[in-house]
DNA sequence: CCTTGATATGTTATTCCATAACCCCTAACA
DNA sequence: TGTTAGGGGTTATGGAATAACATATCAAGG
């Protein structure tokens, strides 16, 4: 299941912190979200994202559905894809285009794009902020006529554990 | 095959131009940094990158093989992925990560990380310079401790052609 | 109560994307 | 003349994503 070497499992954007507090409170965040603008956080769509923010790195739609599996919410593939359509759709996760995979938001306060560092080390990701790449890119599509939707940024990288670590 | 609106032919950038110079230039230009490194443009690897230099937008390596396969030059998955890897390994190529595909470089000096405008109304695809943005993000991976590698930066939106036309 | 519509889920099968593994050929060269 | 390295042909398989159809649930309206 998981191609990378291990990793301390209280990583955020490659500083530990109080993980338990980190979940409880996301998924908190976003079950208030959506009780605001009348979105079903079913079963099935918050243990997803519980999986993801558990982790706190990227994970294939088909690693999620073995936890779901195992925990008897669902066995066939549309049951995680479903699940992560809908919580990519209003920014409460994130698809890495690079690694086939998604990743729980760490700021799900409103619908978003973002950046990501991703460590070929040791398979943590960080989000960053998308918006100043934006303005830079921005520039030259300007130029060209062409209006930017929606940006995909991800960059691979070490992270300061694994530049520590000396590993390439 | 092909999942978009059809466009003109003799597209790049958004922008018109001389189509047949185009391509016999750029695969002068890389038959001639073969020969410098002492790299093989197999007829396969010729044949490959006029195919994406033809249509001057991304093609998933299926499409790819079709057109091999009609020409009798390859009839197996391996043979496209073999010819793109070379192709992409040296940057001749640049894969696009959102479409599952892969477009010819239009600048084939040297290897190179690439930004990409991606229009959804005809799938015209255009290659910018990744710098302006790598320099921006690099801002916040340097604050993060994390040295950024390689950086995949795809932006979807309209071409001008598209916006002009009305689509979304 | 019953119907209807909207939304979510269960399930099967299939499609699309990518690579592993093996064999053969040819060029370069000791 | 072996020997080696790279390229290509082919079969088979693995991994990611979706199409299509059936079922369940619930709220609103008659
Ligand atoms: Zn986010
Ligand atoms: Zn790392
Ligand atoms: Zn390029
Ligand atoms: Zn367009």
């Amino acid at each position: 299941m998981d191609k990378h070497a291990p990793q301390t499992p209280d990583m955020i954007g490659f500083e530990t912190h109080d993980h338990r507090a980190c979940i409880n409170g996301t998924v908190a965040a976003v079950a208030e979200r959506c009780a605001a603008e009348g979105l079903q956080l079913t079963p099935v769509r918050k243990r997803v994202l519980e999986i993801l923010l558990a982790r706190h790195r990227a994970l294939g739609a088909y690693d999620i559905l073995d936890v779901l599996r195992e925990e008897g919410l669902g066995s066939q593939p549309p049951v995680a894809y479903r699940a992560l359509d809908f919580l990519t759709k209003h920014g409460f996760v994130h698809r890495i285009e690079g690694l086939n995979a998604f990743a729980a938001c760490t700021h799900p306060g409103e619908d978003h794009d973002a950046a990501f560092l991703i460590c070929t080390g040791c398979g943590a990701v960080a989000e960053a902020p998308v918006e100043p790449a934006r303005a830079a890119l921005s520039q030259t599509a300007r130029a060209a006529g062409f209006t930017i939707a929606r940006m995909v940024l991800e960059a691979q990288g070490l992270c300061p554990k694994c530049t520590a670590d000396g590993r390439t």
